[in-house]
RNA sequence: GGCCCCGUAGCUCAGUGGAUAGAGCAAUGGUUUCCUAAACCAUGUGCCGGGUGUUCGAGUCACCCCGGGGCCA
């Protein structure tokens, strides 16, 4: 039943977004059910031929069906024939064919089936079936690509968490694409995930800020005064104190050791407000900002020291309190309480964790720069020793970023001056560069960024080639409604009629989103979506250049539309878990 | 010395144990009466660092070696 885009029904500035009332569509991924139909039909081929005699095989553990590569082998292939050929001691297309012979598809879209290669069995779908994705994809908008979890995990995740007596530098802004884009992922799969900054604002670190601060303070005051030589000798230090001597003159009439108090306080506070606006200005926002101080003043550290002496855990050395971590395989034990009665680092930090997990997180993933690789053994066996499962932290290290400009390596000093920090890059590139150049690669993987290229407006950057497609899309959708074009609803199309590669190419793609978004998910690996993201961009321009839409004949320009809005929605929903804009001018 | 990451086309990198290993850049040549040329098309490029093993099948998994980068001591 057509129903109307323009006039009547809702639409958005851009096109003809509209609110099917596809309800089963609307509730079942059919491409999960396609493959759910096409695999429940091989094990019952599978049944047949062992009830038969014909196969002599065990029951069958997983059907793997994929997408081939190549479009000569269909759709959705299966290796079923190759797994079992083995056990049954028959040649695998000799086992396709039997297989194939006993293959009952009514249920499912298949328009033919055949045995390729070594023993593949390759499904080509109907063209009709695409229609009914392309009427998914419209009826769930920005939800196509998303899905609900059955039993949603609690996840906590930790990212960024710089110390707060500094500028923040790029890997903390890799860490910040990164850990946000994770974030979206992970909701996007369903899970409960909640963004955490851990604020280190105690302990030797933040008293030598405080010092310096107060060395910087002095020097206002036209004292010469010595930033000490373990305190932070950076301009910003001397802004800080600026401005709090601005705003509380009374700092002047106290002494030294209240001042410090104050500036253990206030000074870090202005750190940490620091580099709250700074991430904001990156579009990364987090949903708790934790403080290390609060962990010592409620006691904490003390306490799960005592839970890991209550368990077993620890035994004194040399007047030390040490963790037997090497109980959970890390290379050697570690002290949690040093002689002289202070806890060390890695004691807070347990004490943290525990704090993590006492709020109720299934899993907490912790994404670390690369320096930090040696905590993960001890952190792993410190939640082993307070009773949980050693995947219930999971650790992500990021590599290094190398900066270029012209070619060539910045070379990153905070000594010379030419130190590039979070600020200043996202200053320079932008935020939607940015965060798509950080998630360009994989976490694990060295990252070369280069300053030059990310600020091109050119077909060599990716992020405006990314842009720039949906920006075309919206341009055709304006000139539609413009002209009045009146559409059949999304399940009213004629899909046969999207039958060029361009067409063919670009509906597949849009079918492997939901996947593509799931594998990134559970791997952990953003880059997957910026990946995928310049395909379908290419796609499209490919199909653009080659096939037009507004002025074809009724029914095709109708078609056209329809799988230039699917490109649309999934461009802005891949764009989205990016959190880089999809601009509808360019 | 121990540990981590990397090694795939000239460069930067993708690559769920599957079929003839891909993309972008760089190079060369083309495309605009027509929805944005920030675009498209065509052309070439490989001992997937090396070896051994697991497997019906290895760029992918295991082990060893070589090389680059990093962390710790």
């Amino acid at each position: 039943m057509p129903t109307r885009f323009s006039g009547a029904t809702r639409r958005s500035s851009t096109g003809f977004r509209e609110r099917s009332n596809l309800k089963e569509l609307d509730e079942v991924d059919v491409i999960a059910k396609q493959r759910d139909m096409i695999a429940s039909a091989l094990q019952a081929a599978v049944d047949r031929c062992a009830a038969e005699g014909v196969l002599q095989v065990g029951p069958v553990h997983e059907i793997h069906l994929e997408a081939p590569r190549s479009k000569e082998h269909g759709h959705l292939a299966t290796n079923l024939a190759l797994v079992l050929g083995s056990e049954a001691g028959l040649p695998p297309r000799k086992v396709a064919e039997l297989l194939v012979d006993k293959l009952d598809l009514e249920e499912a879209a298949v328009r033919r089936v055949e045995i390729a290669g070594p023993g593949f069995i390759n499904f080509h779908l109907s063209q009709d079936w695409w229609g009914k994705l392309l009427a998914v994809v419209l009826a769930k908008g920005p939800r196509y690509g998303r899905r609900t979890a059955k039993n949603p995990q609690k996840i906590q995740l930790e990212f960024v968490s710089a110390n707060p007596t500094g500028p923040m530098n790029v890997v903390n802004a890799r860490a910040a694409a990164v850990g946000d884009c994770l974030a979206r992922l992970l909701a996007a799969v369903g899970e409960d995930v909640s963004k955490e900054f851990y604020v280190n604002d105690s302990g030797n670190q933040a008293d030598q800020f405080a010092r310096s601060l107060e060395a910087r303070f002095r020097q206002l005051l036209g004292e010469d005064a010595k930033i000490p030589p373990d305190g932070y000798p950076g301009e910003y230090v001397l802004d800080v104190a600026k401005e709090l001597f601005d705003e509380h003159p009374e700092l002047v009439k106290m002494s030294p050791e209240e001042r410090l108090e104050f500036f253990q306080q206030q000074g870090l506070d202005r750190m940490v407000e620091w580099q709250r606006r700074d991430l904001e200005a990156f579009g990364v926002t987090f949903d708790v900002w934790f403080r290390e101080r609060d962990l010592h003043q409620a006691g904490q550290v003390e306490a799960v020291v005592r839970e890991l002496q209550k368990r077993g855990h620890i035994y004194e050395e040399d007047g030390a309190l040490w963790f037997r971590s090497t109980a959970y395989g890390d290379d050697k034990d570690r002290v949690l309480v040093r002689s002289d009665g202070q806890p060390t680092y890695l004691a807070a930090d347990i004490a943290y964790h525990r704090n993590k997990y006492g709020r109720g997180f299934d899993r907490v993933i912790d994404i670390w720069g690369p320096d930090h690789h040696g905590y993960i053994a001890r952190m792993k066996a410190a939640v082993q020793a307070l009773g949980r499962k050693e995947d219930d932290l999971e650790v992500i290290i990021l590599q290094l970023v190398n900066l270029l400009r012209g070619g060539q390596q910045v070379r990153m000093s905070k000594r010379t001056g030419t130190f590039v920090g979070m600020a200043e890059l996202v200053e320079e590139v932008g935020r939607d560069a940015a965060r798509f150049f950080f998630l360009m690669r994989s976490p694990e993987s060295h990252l070369d960024f280069d300053l030059d290229l990310a600020q091109e407006q050119s077909a060599d950057n990716p992020v405006y080639y990314v842009q720039y497609a949906h920006a075309r899309i919206c341009s055709i959708l304006r000139q539609a409604e413009e002209r009045g074009i009146a559409l059949p609803g999304p399940e009213g199309i004629d899909a046969d009629l999207l039958a060029t590669d361009h067409e063919e190419e670009l509906l597949k793609c849009l079918v492997a989103f939901p996947r593509e978004v799931e594998a990134a998910a559970l791997r952990r690996e953003p880059h997957r979506i910026a990946h995928y993201v310049q395909e379908l961009a290419s796609l499209f321009h490919s199909f653009y250049t080659h096939c037009r839409v507004i002025g074809e004949e009724e029914e095709l320009q109708a078609a056209r539309l329809t799988l230039v809005m699917g490109v649309q929605t999934v461009l802005s929903n891949a764009l989205e878990l990016l959190g880089v804009s999809a601009p509808e001018v360019m």
